[in-house]
DNA sequence: GTAATAGTGTCTATAAGACAGTATCAG
DNA sequence: CTGATACTGTCTTATAGACACTATTAC
């Protein structure tokens, strides 16, 4: 199969394009509250939804961006600084009435990444960037379709998370089990049992013991690194009770 | 929040836009096999990737098309005349090398069809279209990266096989258990118990009992209707022996 | 010592896999 | 009757939830 070209300016079509965006969920838990990444459309009422509260992003750059993936990864970074994060694609979302400019179609990915390691930036399009808990954001009437996004992408996530790693892309490495499975809590918003959650993640074989951390409470606990930041690993079964 | 305007032609951007594309992955299970729907590129060498194979699909038209499920519906009907199938995004692609045309983004979404529900059709730009064993798809180097395309639908469908109904759509209705467990293990590739089988389906409560059919065999069997045609139901457990 | 949190052991209910058995049809 | 397929019952075993228990630290 052969990979030609491929250049800066594809010849122009015979036939008007939709615009391409990407947008990102950023997830992160600050003081035991699930949040999201917000950014504050500007005030120049040219712009649609001036003043609202949207997720972050824009369109592709072909000239800058490789793929959809990179073209994630450099709106992240802009926002946050932070570099290698969790990232998934949630999907895509097209149609003529989202954007008020005409068609478009976005190409929306979630990010989980650690409170503690990033550094919020306000970009030349946002004139605000803050955080912001789930729960109030999903009651925020956002620019263009992101509330939509948004109840997606929390949907997605909190759905994961009764059988999958994910909440572990939420903590600094190394972590302990007990602030692992405060995370799973506060994202799933119900406690779960001590005893199973241990043999849980440590049958799922996906930590490696990283030294005791001297922590927050009294004893200190085993500390655990993520054997690969590839993936979330996925348990065979829920957590739910009487599952 | 306003909705306003929305039109069919966007005025032309400051910027280079990506192509944007609809491309479906179509399954069916005809005589014990799972088949793939795939078109064959004209022959044409100023089009990319003459008499090579390809998953239907195509530009999105902004004209046509309200959003991007109505354009892959609208893209399913031409190929096979099914109206209403299960249809459920598995995400998008998009980056400047998949296209020799220059960047590009698709949208791809699979289907599931009964094979006796369908008529094949073919299309301006298809000069054949044609059912191909999943397997022999996956060994064949077809259009664009329309075989990681594939590889990813094959991949969603076999898990999802595992925990969820969706093999049902497969199924004309009203269709026996006995048909529904011979799909299932076509599709995951290896036996299943009947007994465990029939419990869990029946415990799933998505079936509606339609009458007995006489069917194939000897004994005849009760029919079923699914409950429910908008979605598949998530079993709380896996298939796996051993889970 | 006490308080607090980390980590373990044990009991039980549930449900799935395995497989043997019964029922109902065609011929 | 026989053969074939639809359907059911039972036994065993794995495991997750519940919860009581022990261990190790700070003070």
């Amino acid at each position: 199969m052969t990979k030609t070209q491929a250049s800066r300016s594809p010849s122009p079509p015979p036939f008007p394009l939709p615009y391409t965006t990407v947008d990102i969920v950023i997830f992160t838990v600050r003081d035991s509250v699930l949040e999201v990444l917000l950014v504050k459309r500007p005030a120049d009422s040219r712009e649609p939804f001036p003043s609202r509260w949207a997720l972050p992003g824009g369109f592709v750059n072909i000239d800058l961006d490789l793929d959809l993936l990179a073209c994630a990864r450099r709106k992240l970074q802009e926002k946050t600084g932070v570099v290698s994060p969790y990232l998934e694609q949630l999907g895509s979302w097209g149609g003529r009435d989202r954007d008020p400019r005409g068609w478009s179609a976005t190409h929306v990915y979630f990010a989980l990444i650690p409170s503690d390691e990033l550094e919020l930036r306000h970009g030349a399009n946002a004139a605000d960037v803050s955080w912001m808990a789930v729960d109030r954001a999903l009651k925020t009437r956002l620019a263009f379709d992101h509330s939509d996004l948004l109840a997606a992408a929390v949907e997605r996530l909190r759905s994961k998370v009764e059988y999958t790693s994910l909440p572990a892309f939420l903590l600094r490495e190394p972590f302990t089990l007990p602030q692992l499975q405060h995370v799973y809590e506060v994202v799933l918003g119900r406690p779960v049992d001590k005893s199973g959650f241990r043999t849980r993640m440590l049958a799922a074989g996906f930590l490696a013991e990283a030294g005791h951390v001297e922590g927050t409470s009294n004893r200190p606990a085993m500390g655990y690194r993520l054997i690969s930041r590839d993936a979330a690993v996925v348990f065979p079964r829920t957590f739910s009770p009487r599952g």
